[in-house]
DNA sequence: CTAGGGTTAG
């Protein structure tokens, strides 16, 4: 009677703390714990499970890592479920050898690594980019191991498909498994997530009808997808028809939408708009309070010029401990130049630096063009020079920069280079080149730069595929 | 474990 009570009171427990790791609440979920060791309801395997879940997803591995010794003290030995928790984390933050390390130390506690442990470690060699690897462990590791995939394993794949530009191959991939297994909603959501990147409006109306044909319903997740390519495609008002059904209908709408909505008015100058739909999201209560519905909100501030909201808005960010991330700092650097404070949008740079975080690109981006616009081209160039990681946008903006500034010596001779490390350059590029040197040097200087131009980007051509 | 939102060039 006692002993079956008992039980009950630790199920109860594991529900409270799980819930309460799950909304990042681990303090309490920690004191939760203690009130019920000193009122005797014991903790077990999947208590534990919860708090390392929670420190996995929420603050790091090795704080996660932590609670195993805790556990093991209460004499709680983990399991199987204890290792993915930990695994996930690490794969989080993207520690290969940490999550190898994890699932060694799995194998030799005498415990069987099950599809979702190495679903985890597919997904982690996607997201570096090592096809191969995760792919050798789908066709060897997972058949070793007597496994074999499941729906969810083929959503990874087919994700990570879509996401390298193989949006063919995972449409056929689509078509292979459907004879073996059934497909989940969230499979139809990743290839029409696939198609609306690569701008295939109607394939993903088609995958959308697929969709509903195997008698599901488009979630949330679903139309905010299709809005965004709406957005991308410049279909600006099909997609605000398409938000307006989604609240019609009531359905499970949240900050995503409202967030890519307000984007894309800042961007086609609606300002009015973007404001209403923010409030209207305040007042819904649906605001999650994340880092992205602030960004979004500051972009709109800067760009309305409403200054004293921005000042009032960082101080919010800090005061609820939220961190700033890149896009935080790329929308402050693109505001101060938007007011013409090139010398504070530099400063902002270097206090990343000096707080030990790396400027991402983007931001570099920003402030290069933002300085040469400003007419300080010098200042651009010395910041572009000590850039360790440049891509497409680095180089657009400074050719057409340097042209814009009569530097086109500078600027023809960075573009060939840039076309040697086989960058895809806009032709625009080119083009501003060619007429800079046409009216300023000779017709015959721009035909010679134009043949240049043409033998870099045929031999990369040759030695790319 | 796996799906959607926010920043930059022309």
């Amino acid at each position: 009677m006692v002993h079956g009570l008992m039980k009950t009171s630790t199920k109860l427990l594991n529900i409270c703390i799980d819930s309460l790791c799950k909304s990042r609440n681990l303090q309490k979920a920690e004191s939760l714990l203690i009130d019920g060791i000193r009122l005797g309801v014991l903790p077990n395997v999947i208590t534990y499970n919860s708090l390392i879940n929670g420190y996995s997803r929420f603050v790091g591995i090795d704080e996660a890592y932590a609670v195993t010794h805790r556990m093991r003290e209460a004499g709680i030995k983990p399991d199987v479920s204890t290792y993915n928790s930990l695994i996930s984390g690490a794969a989080k933050q993207l520690l290969l050898t940490r999550a190898h390390q994890l699932f060694d130390e799995m194998l030799r506690s005498g415990l069987s690594p099950d599809m979702r442990s190495y679903n985890t470690l597919m997904s982690l060699y996607f997201k570096l980019g090592r096809h191969g690897d995760a792919f050798r462990i789908l066709n060897e590791d997972v058949h070793l191991a007597g496994l074999s995939p499941r729906v969810d394993t083929y959503n990874i794949l087919l994700d990570a498909l879509c996401k390298s530009g193989h949006i063919d191959n995972a449409v056929e991939l689509f078509k292979y498994i459907k004879s073996r297994v059934k497909p989940e909603l969230m499979t139809y959501n990743i290839l029409i997530n696939g198609l609306c990147r690569s701008r295939r409006v109607s394939s993903a109306n088609w995958m959308l009808r697929e969709l509903e044909r195997a008698g599901y319903t488009p979630n949330a997740v679903t139309y905010t997808t299709m809005l965004k390519m709406y957005f991308k495609t410049k279909m600006i008002e099909k997609g605000l028809k398409l938000f307006l059904k989604m609240k019609k209908e009531g359905y499970t709408f949240d900050g995503y939408a409202s967030c890519a909505v307000v984007s894309a008015l800042i961007k086609t100058g609606r300002a009015e708009e973007a404001y209403q739909c923010m409030h209207e999201l305040v007042r819904s209560g649906r605001r999650s309070g994340d880092i992205v519905s602030y960004n979004t909100l500051l972009n709109l501030y800067f760009k309305d010029g409403n200054l004293d909201a921005v000042d009032d808005l960082l101080e919010e960010i800090e005061r609820k401990g939220l961190k700033p991330d890149d896009y935080t700092h790329t929308i402050i650097v693109n505001g101060l130049l938007s007011i013409g404070h090139t010398g504070g949008a530099e400063k902002h740079l270097a206090c990343l630096g000096e707080m030990g975080m790396q400027p991402s690109v983007v931001t570099c981006n920003c402030l290069i063009d933002g300085l040469c616009k400003a007419g300080h081209v010098d200042r651009a160039m010395r910041l572009f020079s000590s850039m360790e990681i440049r891509d497409e946008f680095t180089y657009t903006s400074v050719v057409h920069n340097l042209c814009k500034d009569g530097r086109l010596v500078c600027a023809s001779k960075l573009l060939l280079l840039f076309y040697n490390k086989g960058m895809k350059i806009p032709s625009s590029a080119r083009r501003a080149v060619l007429s800079g040197l046409r009216m300023t040097v000779s017709y015959q200087a721009a035909r010679k730069t134009h043949h240049k131009f043409k033998a870099a980007i045929k031999s990369n051509a040759i030695a790319d595929p």
